[in-house]
DNA sequence: GTCGGGATTGACAGCGCTGTCAAGACAGCG
DNA sequence: CGCTGTCTTGACAGCGCTGTCAATCCCGAC
């Protein structure tokens, strides 16, 4: 491998002792100054600040973990198969852990294989491992076994976009309602009154959702709007089938809101192998602003979920807890979408 | 938050003295067994495992990490733009750094801000994290001002898919040469005379690998072949461009190359556009197999690297080292690409 | 039967920090 | 001026494990 070990030009790192050796105080005082303790001097404060920073000295967390019941560790639980969304969400989480000096553990928990098997790897998870809590993902977030499990170990969990039992437990929200009533209205105010919906995947709760936001609106628009619908799975296959499904009808489309941008992006291929130019003939709306949505032309206009923010807020939550905060009390951060307007929908004269 | 702290049901985790106890031997016994040093009778082995079997026993790593030298943590430093590319390699790591009960810590590098704000960022990295070895994935692995940083701190690393220089370190390499010599191959062997080749960014080593491969190997079929080049710039929209470009010239090309699959995407969106059918009028071949090769229709013949695997190669070789392992020696894993026949390429009569 | 040497096992001192508890400092009050 | 209560500070044990070193055991060779 690359390197020589002996540290040749390494001096030895400072540990707390050094500080307190520095700043001439006890070792316990630093320990408050960097655990933000009250009942802390100004002065003495102020030398054993100086100390920390003359001395580079970097607090060590195995030892930290070791003397006390912070472990600077906290697990994320996931079981998406789009990599961008994990991606956003974990980044989100990482970087507020990074912030306080915690590390993020993941774990997969394979929905597919049952909610038993889920238990059992989930026991086995907050076994073998020391955790100071837990953000679970969608669509992790609603099963009901995992949460069970959480609460026996006494384990502080957040729950981040559950669909179901929201009040049971600290969560971090956002209304995919409220974003998809938006795609309605700009489709009907562009003119748009014949419209075609892609349904995601019946498991995530999300998809229920999404659907009946998109009706409900368009129908308090017009009670007997034309709203065709199509199972697309979440998928780029499942979009392109339900795009030619959609396409082809007697009284075809021409704006179709899919419940994910690979739907979406199925929705265009099929619009186009139809000889449909989009957003000429059909226009398309997406949801998540994933990779695809600007890998297609024109590039797709979407709703983008604050993921980052919203894995942020999790770790944060969960991060305070330990810290010694809220008991008791469930938090709830709530986030709201972002509407992108780009290539897709044209206004119908 | 969501929990109990007290844990009623949570009885004690064991600790390895519990364990010695159990067995009827010395705490350091136990140890010896828990990290397989050599010198223990079968019989106490047996007595151990048992125990350990018994109690559920799982060792501690911030104790482990105080009291030895290892300090189970490695460190991945990014700085690929590419979710997909980047997830795909992590979780390998990930993988084998779980299977050792290691953790894997994610440090973003940011190359955009020059070598000078690198070699500071990693100096803080290595100063404030206690880490037993780090991966680089692309385009890090060809930083040299990251591979002295490390060699001046004795940091054990290995690189994956170094472009330049790659003797100077461990490493995990991938041939991009002899996949795109396959693709080169494949085109020609179906009748394709004239080509397109979307090149990449010159900022990583890899776009000119590919472009130079691709452009001897066909030479080497004919010396006068027709080779229209364009710079693609690894995303879509410079895709879309290339394509333009070379689906536009006077002589057209019948097959096109494109160093990523984005660029792939981007030249069929440009096929699209110009009327061309892909792949009756033009054959398209990309390289990464990522997310947006199934987003397309036809989906994308293309090269898959075995990110996984390679991750995992990587994070094994710092475990391995980290235990004590071949000192001096510079190990190499290599590994081959696959190539994904989809739709995208026609045979031409 | 005895000795040398390697194989096997165990005792023990910390690693760097936090939690507990007690001591010292200091202000207010009678 | 002494006493009490509160604020600040420090001493100390020990978290769960590994590295060191010494003790013990077992074997073949002499």
């Amino acid at each position: 491998m690359s390197d020589r070990e002996n540290g040749q030009t390494t001096q030895p790192r400072a540990t707390m002792q050094d500080v307190a050796r520095a700043a001439g105080v006890s070792l316990k005082s630093v320990s408050r100054v960097i655990n933000a303790e009250p009942h802390v001097s100004q002065k003495l404060l102020d030398k054993v600040q100086a100390a920390i920073h003359e001395l580079r000295y970097v607090p060590d967390t195995a030892a930290r973990s070791l003397a006390g019941q912070r472990h600077f560790m906290l697990g994320v639980l996931l079981d998406n198969p789009s990599p961008h969304y994990t991606m956003r969400l974990v980044a989100g989480a990482y970087e507020a852990c990074r912030q306080h000096r915690y590390t993020l553990q993941f774990d997969n928990i394979y929905a597919a294989e049952g909610p038993g098997h889920q238990a059992e790897r989930i026991e086995q998870i907050l076994h073998s491992s020391r955790l100071d809590g837990m953000i679970l993902t969608p669509p992790t977030s609603d099963v009901p076994e995992l949460l069970d499990s959480l609460e026996r170990k006494g384990l502080p969990y957040v729950r981040i976009a559950p669909g179901q039992d929201t009040e049971r437990s600290a969560r971090v929200t956002v209304d995919d309602r409220d974003a998809v009533r938006q795609v309605a209205d700009y489709f009907w105010e562009r003119g748009h009154r014949r419209f075609g919906l892609v349904r995601g995947l019946w498991s995530h709760p999300s998809s229920r959702i999404r659907r009946d936001a998109f009706v409900e609106r368009l129908r308090s628009h017009s009670p007997d709007v034309s709203i065709i619908e199509a199972d697309g799975d979440y998928t780029f296959e499942g979009g392109l089938r339900a795009g030619e499904e959609l396409l082809s009808a007697r009284r075809p489309a021409t704006a179709v809101f899919a419940s994910n941008d690979d739907g979406a992006a199925g929705v265009m291929t099929a619009a186009m192998r139809l000889g449909l130019k989009v957003p000429h003939d059909v226009s398309v709306i997406g949801f998540d602003d994933s990779w695809v949505a600007k890998s297609v032309w024109p590039s797709l206009t979407t709703v983008r979920q604050p993921l980052e923010e919203m894995g942020h807020a999790a770790a944060q939550m969960l991060i305070s807890r330990a810290l010694g905060g809220h008991h008791g009390t469930f938090a709830n951060r709530h986030f709201e979408h972002r509407f992108i307007e780009r290539g897709t929908v044209r206004t119908i004269a």
